[in-house]
This record gives C-alpha cells, sequence and structure tokens, in this order.
DNA sequence: GTGCCATCTTGTCAATGACAAGTTAGGGTG
DNA sequence: CACCCTAACTTGTCATTGACAAGATGGCAC
C-alpha cells in the first residue's frame, strides 16, 4: 500500500529506534533498518530528523524528559531520587545510552538545552534538600555515584554477586553515602 | 615506496585507533581512514585484526592493562586510587571510552577477560585495605562513584563551575564518600 | 638457493548515510 | 467546488564503508 501520511512516523521511528538502540547499542543504529522496520521507504526518517545526528538530538530530548519526570515521580528524598535515576537508566536503556554520549547528537540544540536543563534542575534540587549545605559538592558527588552506578549495571560490568534488582542494590549502594 | 612488512603496523593502527576516537568516538572510527592515516592499504587494519570489533577488542585489552598499572602506580591509599582512576578515564580517554561497551567489541576475549580480572582485582583491593570491612558494597560504592565522576567529565555533562583540574575536582567529590 | 608463510595489497560486493528530485494527499483560499 | 500549496513521503543516485577473496612480496629457516 505504501498509503501516504503516515501521521504519525516520527513518534514510532523514535520508539522503533530506542528498541533498535536497546538490543545493540547506538552505534549499530541503521536509518535504512529503522526505515524497513517502520514500513517506509529508505530516506522517510531523513525527512524528519534531517540525518541520523538529528534523530539521536530527538532522542536524546525526549530522554532527558522523561528523566524529569522520573525524578518529579520521586518525590522529595534524596535517596528516592538516586534510585529513580537508576531506575531510569534501566527502563529507559537506549534514552540513557543516547544522552551522555554528545558527540552522538547536536548538543546545542536548542529544545535539547532546555530539557537537559529541566532535568539537571531537579537533580539539584533534591540534593539542596537533603543536606542543607553548599549543594555543590554534594550533588556532584551524588550525580556521580547514581551515574556510575547505573553506567556499569548497563555496561554488564558487575559481578553477578551484585543480584539482578538494580534498584535495590542502588539503593544499598547510595546509602554508602552518608554512613 | 609502500613498503611491504611494515613491521610495527599493529601497534601504529592502535594507537591511531586511540587518537581517532579521542577526536570523535567510537563510532565514528573508519577502518579505512585508519589505514590512510597510517599509510597502509585499506585491508591491512583487517589482517592484523580481523574486523573492527577485533581491533577494539585489542583496545579495550590495552586499556584495561593501562588501567592496572595505573592503580598500581597510585599505591594503597584508597582516595589515591580513585583518583587515579579519574586520571586514567581523562588521559586514555579512547581506551576508557571503549572499556566499558562490550557491545562494540568482544567481550569473551580471552586475553581481555584476564586483562579485565587483573584491573578489578587492584580495585578491589584497594577498598579492602581502607575500609577492612566486608569489601562488596564499599566497593561497589567507591567504584561507582569515581566511574560516574569520569564519565560525567568526559561527557561534558559538568557544569563549568567544577573547574578544569578533573582529578582535583575528583578528590573532593571521593571524599564525600567518607564524610 | 629454495620454499614457506606472515604481512600487506588489489579488487570487489552489499549496505549505509546523505542528498536531489519527484509524487501524493489534505487543508485552506477563492 | 476548483485550485494550489505545502508537508509528508518516495525513488534514484553517489561516495564511503566493512568484509571478504585472491594475489603479491619478502624475510627466514633449512
Amino acid at each position: 500500500m505504501a498509503s501516504y501520511h503516515h501521521g504519525d512516523l516520527r513518534r514510532v521511528l523514535l520508539s522503533t529506534a530506542a528498541e533498535a538502540i536497546a538490543e545493540s547499542g547506538p552505534a549499530a543504529l541503521s536509518l535504512r533498518e529503522l526505515a524497513r522496520r517502520a514500513g517506509v521507504s529508505h530516506a522517510a526518517p531523513a525527512h524528519h530528523f534531517g540525518d541520523k545526528a538529528g534523530l539521536l538530538t530527538a532522542l536524546a530530548t525526549q530522554g532527558f524528559d522523561l528523566l524529569a519526570d522520573a525524578l518529579r515521580q520521586a518525590g522529595d528524598d534524596l535517596l528516592d531520587t538516586g534510585v529513580a535515576y537508576v531506575g531510569f537508566a534501566v527502563r529507559h536503556r537506549a534514552h540513557f545510552d543516547v544522552m551522555f554520549r554528545p558527540e552522538l547528537y547536536r548538543a546545542d540544540d536548542p529544545e535539547l538545552v532546555a530539557a537537559r536543563a529541566r532535568s539537571g534542575e531537579l537533580l539539584r534540587g533534591g540534593v539542596a534538600r537533603r543536606t542543607g549545605r553548599e549543594p555543590d559538592a554534594d550533588a556532584l558527588a551524588a550525580w556521580s555515584i547514581v551515574h556510575g552506578f547505573a553506567t556499569l549495571w548497563l555496561s554488564g560490568a558487575l559481578p553477578p554477586r551484585v543480584g539482578d534488582d538494580p534498584e535495590a542494590a542502588a539503593r544499598t549502594v547510595i546509602g554508602r553515602l552518608f554512613s
């Protein structure tokens, strides 16, 4: 049929891309493979995103928005915020994988910059509420520990002994920051 | 000239690859571009490494060995070990970038597995000496915080306020783990 | 000096990203 | 209702790439 005006292609391409990246990483992503999965012509993705970097920019932007949502839902407690960060990374692996690899996308895209700023604000806010101190060093330590744990978990570098529940393990690890 | 028996091609290709990756990330690495930079034919890299994944496997293995060296030089203090970890990531950015991205290489390669085990041992050793406690959770927390800081630093996600000396900033951040 | 074999080359193929140019349909305007 | 105007897609093409096959070269053992 190849009916024109799919109507929803942009959204479908984004979620299909997320699936593909979750399976084999951003490096293996192919626009043409994506188009095939979505049942459209090989040049359709380029129309919506310009090029591959454009697609990944959109994906990263969506990722920062999803992260902001997750952090908001976690409430005010810093420990919960940290666990939510790890939970986001595990649940939205593809987004997370792209977000912190700025060489893959256009890091100066206005929408992306705005979304990134929003999620960063929430992160810093959680730390300030907990410690009351000058948040700089504490925020950096908290962000580092949750980001590091999430990254190591996703890379499969952690020994099996850590278990299979990333959020529970994260809670233990983050706890060490306040002992 | 195109003299056969370059003699040192494997080593040259590895260091050239590290340069290229440091410039534009592992995704942008091209075997043919590499061959061009080294002044050899477009198929020479494949001879030494089989394929792209083979090259990255070799690079990751070399990376784990370099990390082990850096950790050994740091001595017994846990804080110094952590700073050394961050220092390694910054100084050998390309290696670090590849090491924790197992989908890019053959993670079950015997040499790589051995090198990774060696550096892991040094990391755990540093933690055990400092705390004396059951090292699992502490080691994980320490590894997470240094790995997270290094990753965030390299990704450029940190605000300028953190400064331009990653090792000094790392020392402050890691200190928060024992306060 | 002869043969062997690791090292490197040339040649080729399918797949890919990017771009140019064409096609379709749906909504607003007259 | 006819028109067209534009966003949403398509077809076609090109240079580049990774992988592989087959050939060339030269040092080294014997």
